[in-house]
DNA sequence: TGATATATGTTATATTATGATTGATTGAAC
DNA sequence: GTTCAATCAATCATAATATAACATATATCA
């Protein structure tokens, strides 16, 4: 077993049992305690856990699941519209956040915000809107899809329509200049749908390559949406397009 | 045992229960009484608690861990359990699975299954059974209830309402043998409630510490559960009592 | 290939944790 | 209050664990 490989089955132990032994890892590696040792001081280095007499204790973080790290990942590009988009958003207000990546950056945003109303079908949204106890989180319920960690389906549907909300901001998988916003899946494009009728302002949040990608599931027409706020690589016929349809166009700077 | 770990499970019960007892402690641990009691003594050092003849007592600000941390807490007790518990669930069956720790690790246990279909109010479960995709998991929705990360109020009492699954497994922040099922809020009492309703059988998994914990809200009544699944520690008045009131005992094993 | 870095094991010594013993203290039942 | 069992503190002895220094293996790279 090589070093690599323990570091990850220490971590994954301290992330379920919070704690580990010397003896015990050592055994079950087969090596000697003083290697474990060592490994425990590395990942001490790394700020992991916190060795102790015995064995360490985990310090924070759990082992992240795929999902997270995909934010992690696109965090720094998608950071900088999602802190843009936030600037829209004020203490006190009631609004909708929809599930994906784009959006949960734009979530960690809203971290110092003060009597928000979230309503949202963001799974992993609500663990980060935790930390932050002064917003106040709905969340939809429904049909789990694993992809994006959102809910959908008809009850989920049937729960946006017992809503309104002063702005809901959207993030979708892609934008026709002809056909509008546009989702992977019918599910998910129905109830973004659904979000759209709820608020009464709508905010679309993407990073500039969503212009390129092509999906079949209409959420809503461009016309429909009030404010689009994108990267500074948006093309100019991009430009004229959401002119036309009446957007408001609001471009991030890149960092 | 490494004592790290042991201060670690000390400060949990005196959060839950709000004093600790040298002699159960030492039980737990497998340990000496002295060792306990110079455990104590370090906390007591730190000004977590005060010792007492025969234990100790919580100090003031001991607030309940947040989630990740609980997530770890008493994991061994919790994963056995959980696992036992797991048995009872075949695939292509219809579940419902409640909010928190304990369940957390059930539904780790799932995820070698097939064709589940999975109610939960429980927002990490899903992330967790993200992993299983072969199961369905409907979420359900509500107001989030951040010490919990699960889902509560009437929106979520109502959207059970339209539920119904042949099995319901719940977890509980306390179990009196007077007053049955308790938790900490009413909210999360009343969704348990309707969980429990939306079942044909209830089975609850706690381990055993839950059986010294007291709070407010009742959920049902020990009469209500047809099976309770808990570690060796059980006492012998709760195993009376839960006999009396015809309710399945299953003991899992302590590894 | 030889040289350097990295990973692991060995030994000796220091440190810390734990358990056993004794006598003192406490709490509760009578 | 008195008595008795349980609990506690102090001491010591032992076991478990940690550290440091050195030795050996394995991988990496010019």
């Amino acid at each position: 077993m090589i070093q690599a490989a323990r570091l990850q089955e220490i971590r994954t132990r301290l992330g379920r049992n919070g704690s580990v032994s010397v003896s015990d890892l050592a055994k079950r590696f087969r090596k000697n305690p003083i290697t474990v040792r060592r490994d425990l001081l590395i990942l001490e280095k790394e700020g992991f856990l916190k060795r102790t007499h015995g064995g360490a204790i985990a310090l924070a973080g759990v082992e992240p699941a795929p999902y997270e790290e995909r934010v992690k990942q696109s965090a720094v590009e998608k950071s900088s519209i999602a802190k843009k988009a936030a600037q829209y958003v004020s203490d006190g207000e009631s609004i909708i956040i929809n599930a994906g990546t784009t959006m949960h950056a734009f979530a960690m945003h809203l971290r110092h915000r003060r009597d928000l109303q979230v309503v949202t079908n963001g799974i992993t949204l609500v663990a980060e809107l935790a930390h932050c106890p002064a917003a106040h989180v709905l969340l939809i319920g429904g049909e789990t899809d694993f992809k994006k960690l959102g809910t959908v389906g008809p009850l989920a549907e049937e729960m946006i329509r017992e809503i309104h909300v002063s702005k809901a901001f959207l993030g979708v998988s892609g934008i026709s200049l002809d056909h509008g916003l546009l989702m992977h899946s019918p599910a998910e494009a129905r109830i973004n749908a659904c979000f759209a009728r709820a608020a009464d302002e709508v905010t679309v949040v993407v990073d500039s390559s969503k212009f390129e990608a092509n999906f079949i599931y209409r959420v809503a027409h461009l016309g429909d949406i009030h404010r689009l706020i994108t990267d500074g690589k948006i093309k100019a016929d991009a430009r004229r397009c959401l002119a036309q349809a009446r957007v408001e166009l609001v471009i991030a700077e890149d960092f």
